[in-house]
DNA sequence: TTGAAAGCGCTACCAA
DNA sequence: TTGGTAGCGCTTTCAA
């Protein structure tokens, strides 16, 4: 900004002002600083600017960026950023709260101006580093304990319930639950809902439950031992997009045919064959409500914190539908019509 | 930094040698220091340390996070700069160069260390803005024109070549391609390949080729056509996942079956029906060996720019295999087995 | 082993 | 309409 000022024989006040749109500078000075901006090639250092200002920064702390459930509800909260000349950083934990608090420390010390946060198990919402910055902390998909806090949350319980009675209605009464690692809260309160809702529901026997980790190996010899005996399961729910996947390759491997409805809509689900019913959470509502709420947070909302629950969807495929690939009655046509390869 | 000075009874400068390791400080001095840090819970600000030094950050630009493909390039520059404690700061150009600059400058404007990007097709290697600043860059998925840089891109006629000869192997003569919208250079380089690699293997006709932008409707009635008349196409390539995508909704529509090969692997694939053959290029090792080469760049490395192509893999699955789910004599045992609802 | 002072790039405040 | 000065939180240099 000197080196501007020096070359356009003005002040770095007016420099300054003329960079930030401020009102006072005659037309000529400024045409004559924007010239030289120009020439020179200069952009404003916003680490000086962030020095007395704010860092026009926000935090995003998530599971893991690989996983699409969290890309999608990162790529929202990008793009709630990028209309407010926000910039984003994006740091993934992988299931570590010694991580996250590492990350957390970090985003505190580059002072960004507030956080979105798919909270770990020990992350209460009263951590000392953060409360003490004041940083404006969102807590997405979990909620944290402690204090009142801003969190947006989709309706477990609910979409549990949908998937339970879907499948009721189909007549199933054996139902097991298929959840990721304990480890998680949302595998837990979706696990609870399950039982819960059994309970409430009437339906016999002790209800079926299994907690990651899975491999297809495992769930190959879990889903076995289920289908065995006396009132074997008939249908499965999972607990979320991951075991899903695994259920599915399971299922194969162990050759069964199960009724499933999936935690977590996912892009193929209407091209697997059956196709999957699922539970399907907006994760980009999710992202992009969170993101709002931290921004109006920015813009001085005060407030009191409160919980938002996003509504869950039930995408029902395949019901009662016999998969197109295997026609009852009518064989491919032609001699032999080609296959994948 | 004053603060904790004070509080201890020594310098700032003590604080500072004692928050940044430095030697010379007498333990029960630095000891007493690290106390009131702790009490206060004081944090540096990367800001003011971020104008005398490096601000630890890179950025990463991309074309959409939602995209697997770019989240899982993205979790691999994540995962090289959190090794190596640097903050990540994502955007997403969502296809637009204009945007792509706006993300450019403000990421000089934060003065990052160094830039991984994906870049759109009018960014030269050249650009001023950057160049000016000696920002390092690295270009990923895509290269750039003008000078040398340092670039990291797949083997795109690899991968089409493998993907053609595969088909060819398998008795097919008529293969078409899906390409997806020609503004991406990847789009315009595997078309390119196909055609190439049709020529050299002297297959009779004019390629069949269709570039996006597709939606289901209009690729069913591509392939339709494509499938009428004499010498009908009996296999087709994509040109990469969100084609994939659409081809396989527009062939159930269109109750085609083609033989398949995509590109780019997803998640999926072997549960589809059949099972998808995929060009698999790993965007995990792609964003990895960008981070590192910038990361080196960053610790000084001055070598000459380079170009590093990454191979591509075929992922040969259900090859001849009927699929699983129509079995050719054996009709599913038992009276009725229960269905995916 | 410790500290004082200057300055990184910018904005806030007040004066001209 | 313009500019000078102080100071944000830190590191660097040099002196004690």
């Amino acid at each position: 900004m000197a080196d501007v000022a020096a070359e356009a024989h003005v002040s770095v006040k007016t420099v300054s002002r003329v960079v930030n749109r401020e009102p006072g500078v005659r037309p000529d000075t400024e045409a004559r600083v924007r010239a030289v901006i120009e020439r020179i090639g200069f952009s404003r250092n916003g680490g000086g600017h962030a020095l007395l200002t704010r860092t026009q920064t926000i935090g995003l702390v998530i599971e893991d960026l690989a996983n699409p459930f969290y890309s999608q509800l990162g790529a929202a909260v990008e793009r709630e950023a990028r209309i407010r000349r926000y910039q984003l950083i994006t740091a993934s934990a992988e299931g570590s709260p010694t991580r996250q608090r590492g990350i957390l420390k970090g985003l505190v010390a580059r002072r960004v101006d507030g956080i979105v946060i798919v909270p770990a198990d020990d992350v209460p919402a009263t951590d000392p580093a953060l409360v003490a910055t004041g940083t404006p902390v969102v807590y997405v998909d979990r909620p944290v304990r402690g204090e009142a806090a801003d969190i947006i949350v989709s309706d477990n319980a609910g979409g549990v319930r949908s998937a339970v009675e879907h499948l009721v209605a189909h007549g199933h009464r054996r139902i097991g639950f298929l959840g990721d690692l304990p480890d998680y809260w949302t595998a837990r309160r979706r696990r609870e809902a399950f039982v819960d809702i059994l309970a409430s529901l009437d339906l016999p026997g002790e209800p079926r439950v299994a907690m990651g980790p899975h491999t297809d190996d495992s769930l190959a010899t879990v889903l076995a031992g289920w289908c065995r005996g006396r009132d074997p399961v008939t249908a499965v729910i999972t607990g979320n997009n991951r075991v899903t996947l695994t259920v599915l390759h399971a299922l194969r491997r162990a050759d069964l045919r199960l009724a499933l409805v999936g935690y977590d809509d996912f892009e193929f689900a209407d091209l697997v064959d059956p196709p999957v019913t699922v539970v399907h959470q907006d994760p980009g509502a999710l992202g992009q409500k969170a993101a709002q709420q931290l921004f109006g947070r920015l813009l001085g909302d005060e407030s009191p914190p409160h919980t938002v629950v996003m509504p869950t969807r039930l995408i029902v495929r395949s019901s009662g539908r016999v998969p197109a690939t295997a026609p009852a009655g009518a064989p491919p046509a032609g001699p032999r019509s080609p296959r994948r390869t």
